[in-house]
DNA sequence: TTCAACCGATTTCAAAATGCAATCAGATGA
DNA sequence: TCATCTGATTGCATTTTGAAATCGGTTGAA
């Protein structure tokens, strides 16, 4: 648990705690997938990450303050994880990640239904994005709009083979 | 050189491609630091790169389309690296990086300065550097607004110990 | 009460990536 | 001639990753 860095730089320093192939996929399975248990994070994902490896990022994650870990009532075994601020605070940049996936590299149609409608949506829907995962996994105020079924009905949509209606 | 990836979304093949400690380093010293050879990413950079891991990346970076390698006519060995529209276009994320380390990591004054600037320069901003960049590296029309010299210049001023008089 | 299924991990071991230091051959310039 | 600089490469130790099996406890249905 070394807490020395390379170099003060901001980008530097970001990527010395997201900079792997796997902190931000469960990161974005916890966001966009509301997967809260280890279990759904293990096998719901199409990446396939191994168990030792998720077991590791969630450690880490949590000694970052990435995320929280607490019990789960319905099941004494069980563990919730919660994403923080901090992690809320990604929003944009995984919109900007899947902007520029979306133009340059081999995505399919409907993994990146969600990434298109977030380009579109711009910072109005980040920040109404936040709100709601502000208010899923902090205890907020429960936002009116809910930008994560909007997504999630986009995405049902594409799979059912059906043109997605765009909500206004 | 395989070319099968996890999965087809967008967040996911960024990462593949992305996802290391050091691939966006030395995209960072080539944008912002205007280093073009290998010395000078290799010397330059605060996070002391090994040579044999520039080596690597410089070549992944380059199968992956990210950036091109030219002769130097001034000399014969030197190699003059250039980033291509697909590296420009990391700019925002670039911009969303350095806010969000900003505001949750230990970075230090001098080498956050520039997120800073990038930051409250929003997108108006990020387009006048992207265009600047494109001059550069691409050969495009040369702007008649320098970002890099006003981020280069506010990273000075700061390092001379002064208040940087932020340009309106 | 038994028991299979499920829970969040941990263990083991092989393979790949990383880090460091030394080294390379060709080009350059004094 | 020769020290210096060029973009790398090599050898080797350490670290990280990946796959599969396994762990002890929990749950819910038979």
């Amino acid at each position: 648990m070394k807490d020395e860095y390379r170099s003060g730089c901001p980008i530097n320093l970001t990527l010395e705690i997201l900079g792997d192939r796997w902190s931000l996929i469960v990161i974005r399975d916890m966001m966009f997938g509301n997967r809260r248990h280890f279990r759904e994070l293990l096998t719901h994902s199409e990446e396939r990450i191994a168990s030792n490896i998720l077991a590791d990022r969630l450690k880490r994650l949590m000694e970052k303050g990435l995320i929280t870990k607490a019990d789960d009532p319905s099941h004494k075994q069980k563990a919730l994880y919660s994403l923080t601020e901090m992690a809320i605070g990604l929003v944009p940049l995984f919109a900007h990640m899947g902007a520029w996936g979306r133009r340059h590299l081999p995505v399919s149609e409907e993994l990146s239904i969600r990434a298109e409608l977030l380009e579109y949506g711009g910072p109005a829907m980040w920040a109404a994005f936040m709100e709601e995962l502000r208010a899923i996994h902090m205890g907020g105020p429960k936002p009116d709009r809910s930008v994560f079924s909007e997504l999630q009905a986009a995405y049902e949509a594409v799979v059912a083979g059906k043109k997605a209606a765009v909500p206004a």
